[in-house]
RNA sequence: GCCCGGGUGGCGGAAUAGGUAGACGCGCAGGACUUAAAAUCCUGUUCCCUUUGCGGGAGUACGGGUUCGAUUCCCGUCCCAGGCACCA
């Protein structure tokens, strides 16, 4: 019997694709394109396992059947090498990041290659890499030299707001700025070098900002927003606090419009758009003028809802808000300023943790612009500076936060708003937020729906000039520089203070002596003196952040080499958008966001023509491991701890030990008895500190009536079929449980396992210890870790593939059944099978019947409507059924199985090229070309036409309900008229059987589906 | 708290326009081949009642509704996973 040897037939054929470089793509072709890319991958040190490739699997499928269907497909993978574990472990061993990074990729590499993937090797890129990352500086540069200008709603080169500045100034310009006084082409004229710098960097899209940023002391750096969780560092979980500091930023805020607006045009999930819908968070209101009492000062607020301001019964400002200080009044401006201060240098942790709302009056009154009332000036670390104008007028009846306020320090709290068809009851024990309702106690409001106050609210604002319609949006700057080594030097020197644009590219990393951050704010370049300081000038000294080289890498991949652009224009167009985006959901508000934003910019300037990155997008969804959980069982009296890190009785015998009051069986009695075991003395532990842990087997929990049990974590591997295999797991592993120190007893009917001996009546005794899976994160930690070294090396890559797929749906997290790929193991041993006879290839050249190419097709069209929708779980099995269906006819004709290979062939990339080898041994050497000439590679050829003669059924074995169960099936032909199909239903014994003489209400009938008989 | 998914056998899952619920695979049970094992093949496997067969009943988280007919559509409840969280 010929065997399917996978490991053979793997190897080789690796090679030869290898070597014949059938996966290289041009960028000239008559094709159609097609691009598919996975998520650029962070190459880490700890190597992969399952869950990893699923997303890779999938888009190789894809990949293989697009080029199959005659597309020229374009199919990359890089990596993004610059980051923070690298540099983390530099700063450890004092190894170059270069280093790590490298060995990194070999590993990533090598796991990758043993998978059978298709990619274009050839067109590989690295942000490391010198001649990568000039082009990410290049593109910073244009960032730095562009404007946006929101007249023509792009950016545009900053010689143009030059051009403006010194005819007009900034006056009639509408354009993404800082905040900035309006000033005239006069001011411009007289102005020094100094003052236009900081006049043009208000206005840049690549520019200094000093922000308040998430300052992390452990990592000696500034992290973004999407890097803090929980108050603390996303990689390693130190804390973080809020620091004022200066740094590169990009203006992202000018396209968060275009931004929403691009996410109707593009196929995501709904989860990630509304995830950025969110983060963009777009909201529509007002901006209004509260004036201070006895004060020319104002005070401009923002609201969503001005319908409800004759309820604003008290301010709240925010406690960075500019101009604090001025406004309060002397006896109060100790007492405010000690609350803002320490508001200000909380960290994030201490924030959230504060659940309770805090705040002091400043002792100035603000006016009510409709009331005309005085209102208290609060403050209040509620408010925040950063959103809106950094404060707002409070209603306490009508939003949440405002109530928790006015409660907590007596304030007035008067509702202006009441629910349709009801009164209001005061006081009120809630805020009454819900937007549908009417405005009462409100002047020119009162009857209004709140949908109509807005507005007729907002338009008297305007009209007596005391504020405007604003839209705000909750996404800020994008901080773009990190106090790190790892990363892109910025293009950038200081002139006397001023930044100036490097123009030679690239701006080469140099070397340092210590990869620690300086603990200043500045990064380890600060101290490479003859590299920072330049006769022009001073470097600037930050790097990129890691999603700087991971925004703009997809255009990268068109044309790598290219050292005149980021990618030649013919390429550019050519391959234009990514067709299909596979990768984790992780990052949508990081990388996709960023990505976005830099095609919409790129768009702007012409480099590209379409301004969304990623056509279509899925999510693939985690694999998750099962841990395997030993119960421990308790005497239901407590009189004795079966099991856990409770203390057996001992006691000192001589030279051996003797434990006490372990449940055996005594066969003789048929009972448990407590007994006692000599223990050997043979360990160098003091007793004390010795625990025992006990476990005993289930029949013996049973039997004893064991109740409530805590779970003990085992290693998986010697888990078979949930019980664990204790003889196994002892020859294999002292460390069964991961105990921090102890010893294990295992107790069952045949005998006890004591410190990993047996001492029983049976030899090789197994006893039954059931085990209790739990599905969890695959991790390291948990120890249920599955690599797909191992599981190739044991079932071979086509098998790992296949079975990755036959899983569930791509999109859905799963867990890891190691058993379940036996199963698909199966099928390709069974689909081997299909073209032996014995130890002999048989397959002949009969012609096929019309059964068998009704298999063939409707494969053909499972399989070609599955690929197109991801449903690659559902084509596994559809080639199991036809395989299945064809072993038990012995069909064994060219004319079906050729075909059939091919469908399976961007599946099982390995054994389909055998096979097809073996269906074409004599002239298959001579004819292997890389474009497809001659019968080539099975992954050069056409896929399949569907032919659906080949479908067409002439009969149909209706199910018959009656009443809408289903309780009998009839076989019609399919053009049999209804009013026959009712004839012949209602003679059918079965039918008339449950009719029962009742009286016939109605028949339904629909042709080739069913029939329904209501009585 | 808010937003977005989801809930189908012992398990992973299928049902692609409202039309035979449980495809395919795992596991389990039984059988064939074999000196034996492995491999392979065959049969059964939602639950309950009946059980010799025939048959009957219930059933897609729960409770309602629309419909000749609902896993699929609508309303309410519960549960699970993910995202956001003082954004005025």
């Amino acid at each position: 019997m010929s065997q399917y040897d996978f490991i053979e037939i793997e190897k080789k054929w690796r090679q030869f694709w290898l070597d014949k470089g059938i996966y290289k793509v041009e960028n000239d072709s008559p094709k159609p394109k097609y691009y598919v890319l996975d998520m650029f991958p962070y190459p880490s040190g700890a190597g992969l396992h399952v869950g990893h490739p699923l997303g890779y699997i999938a888009s190789d499928i894809v990949a293989r059947y697009k080029r199959l269907n005659g597309f020229n497909v374009l199919h990359p993978m890089g990596y993004d090498a610059f980051g923070l574990p690298a540099e983390q472990y530099a700063i450890q061993t004092g190894q170059h990041p270069s280093i790590t990074t490298e060995n990194n990729i070999q590993t990533f590499r090598r796991q990758l290659d043993q998978m059978g993937f298709s990619f274009d090797w050839s067109r590989e890129v690295r942000t490391s890499d010198p001649n990568y990352y000039r082009w990410t500086q290049w593109i910073f540069g244009l960032f730095f030299t562009h404007w946006y200008n929101k007249k023509t709603n792009r950016a545009e080169s900053i010689e143009t707001l030059i051009a403006h500045f010194e005819t007009a100034g900034n006056v009639n310009l509408d354009a993404a700025s800082s905040d900035i006084l309006i000033f005239s082409a006069e001011d411009w004229q007289n102005a020094d070098a100094q003052k236009r710098d900081h006049i043009l960097n208000d206005y840049r899209l690549a520019f200094m900002d000093e922000t308040t940023v998430n300052w992390c002391e452990a990592l000696g750096t500034v992290l973004a927003n999407e890097e803090v969780v929980n108050g603390v560092s996303e990689r390693g979980g130190y804390p973080v606090v809020r620091k004022k500091m200066k740094q590169w930023a990009l203006r992202i805020t000018a396209y968060a419009d275009r931004l929403l607006e691009g996410l109707n045009t593009i196929d995501w999930t709904d989860s990630i758009k509304e995830i950025q819908r969110n983060w963009i968070g777009k909201s529509e209101g007002a901006e209004i003028d509260f004036t201070v009492a006895e004060s020319e000062l104002k005070i401009p607020i923002f609201t969503t809802r001005p319908d409800t301001i004759f309820g604003a019964t008290f301010m709240v400002l925010a406690p960075e808000y500019e101009g604090l200080e001025i406004l309060c009044s002397d006896d109060r401006k100790n007492a405010v300023m000690e609350y803002a201060n320490k508001a200000k240098n909380r960290s994030e942790i201490e924030r959230m943790a504060d659940t309770k709302k805090t705040g002091v009056f400043t002792g100035a009154f603000a006016t009510n612009p409709f009331t005309k009332k005085p209102i208290p000036v609060w403050v209040s670390d509620y408010v925040l500076a950063g959103y809106g104008t950094g404060a707002i007028m409070a209603v306490p009846a009508h939003d949440e936060r405002d109530f928790e306020f006015a409660k907590a320090f007596d304030l007035e709290i008067i509702p202006v708003i009441k629910p349709i068809n009801e009164e209001i009851i005061e006081p009120l024990s809630e805020a009454f937020s819900a937007k549908d309702g009417i405005c009462f106690n409100s002047g020119f409001l009162n009857g209004l729906s709140v949908k109509d106050a807005v507005k007729r609210a907002i338009e008297e604002v305007e009209k007596s000039g005391i504020g405007k319609k604003k839209i705000n949006y909750k996404l800020r700057e994008a901080g773009f520089g990190r106090q790190r080594y790892w990363g892109e030097p910025f293009p950038i020197i200081f002139e006397n203070g001023i930044p100036k644009l490097v123009k030679e590219l690239p701006v080469i990393l140099p070397e340092v002596e210590s990869y620690k951050p300086s603990g200043t704010g500045e990064s380890p370049l600060a101290a490479v003196t003859n590299w920072v300081h330049t006769p022009e000038g001073k470097r600037e000294t930050d790097t990129m952040p890691g999603w700087a080289g991971s925004s703009w890498y997809f255009l990268r991949y068109m044309d790598p080499e290219n050292s005149n652009a980021i990618a030649d224009k013919t390429a550019l167009n050519y391959w234009n958008q990514v067709d299909l985006y596979v990768g984790g959901s992780e990052h949508a508000t990081g990388h996709l966001l960023y990505s976005r934003f830099w095609t919409k910019f790129l768009f702007d300037l012409g480099i590209i023509s379409w301004d969304e990155p990623f056509k279509k997008l899925v999510n693939q969804g985690m694999i998750q491991g099962i841990g395997e959980l030993l119960p421990r069982y308790t005497l239901e009296d407590n009189s004795m701890n079966m099991a856990g890190s409770s203390r057996i009785e001992y006691e000192n015998s001589g030279e051996d030990r003797i434990l006490r009051n372990l449940y055996i069986e005594d066969q003789s009695l048929n009972q448990f008895i407590p007994q006692n075991i000599m223990l050997p003395r043979n360990r160098n532990v003091e007793e004390d500190k010795v625990f025992w842990h006990v476990y005993v087997s289930e029949d013996i929990a049973n039997s004893l009536n064991l109740t409530g049990f805590a779970k003990y974590r085992i290693e998986s591997n010697f888990v078979e079929n949930d019980f664990l295999d204790i003889p196994q797991a002892i020859l294999t592993s002292k460390k069964l449980i991961n105990s921090e120190f102890g010893f294990n007893i295992f107790v069952c009917s045949d005998g006890v396992w004591i410190n990993n001996k047996f001492y029983g009546k049976i030899e090789n005794a197994v006893g039954n210890f059931k085990t209790i899976s739990e599905v969890e994160k695959m991790s390291k930690s948990k120890d249920n870790v599955i690599t797909p070294d191992d599981v190739i090396s044991k079932y071979g890559a086509d098998s790992l593939r296949l079975y990755e797929m036959f899983l569930g749906p791509l999109t859905d997290s799963k867990p890891w059944n190691t058993h379940g790929i036996e199963g698909v193991s199966r099928f390709l041993g069974k689909f081997w099978r299909l073209f032996f006879d014995g130890e002999n290839f048989a397959v002949n050249e009969e012609k096929a019947t019309a059964e068998e190419l009704k298999i063939l097709h409707k494969t053909i069209k499972k399989v070609s409507w599955d690929i197109d929708n991801m449903s690659f779980n559902t084509s596994v099995s559809a080639f199991m059924v036809a395989t299945n269906e064809l072993g038990q006819l012995k069909c064994k004709k060219r004319e079906i199985l050729e075909p059939l290979l091919i469908l399976l062939a961007p599946f099982a990339p390995h054994i389909t090229e055998e096979l097809w080898d073996l269906l074409h041994q004599a002239n298959i050497q001579a004819s292997h070309l890389p474009q497809g000439e001659g019968l080539g590679s099975i992954h050069l050829q056409s896929w399949p036409a569907l032919d659906e003669k080949y479908l067409v059924e002439n009969s149909f074995s209706y199910p018959i309900s009656i009443n809408g169960k289903t309780r009998t099936q009839l076989e019609f032909p399919l053009d049999m008229e209804t009013a026959e199909i009712e004839k012949q239903v209602l003679s059918d014994e079965t039918v008339l059987k449950w009719i029962d003489g009742k009286p016939l209400k109605k028949i339904i009938i629909v042709k080739g589906r069913i029939v329904n008989v209501v009585v």
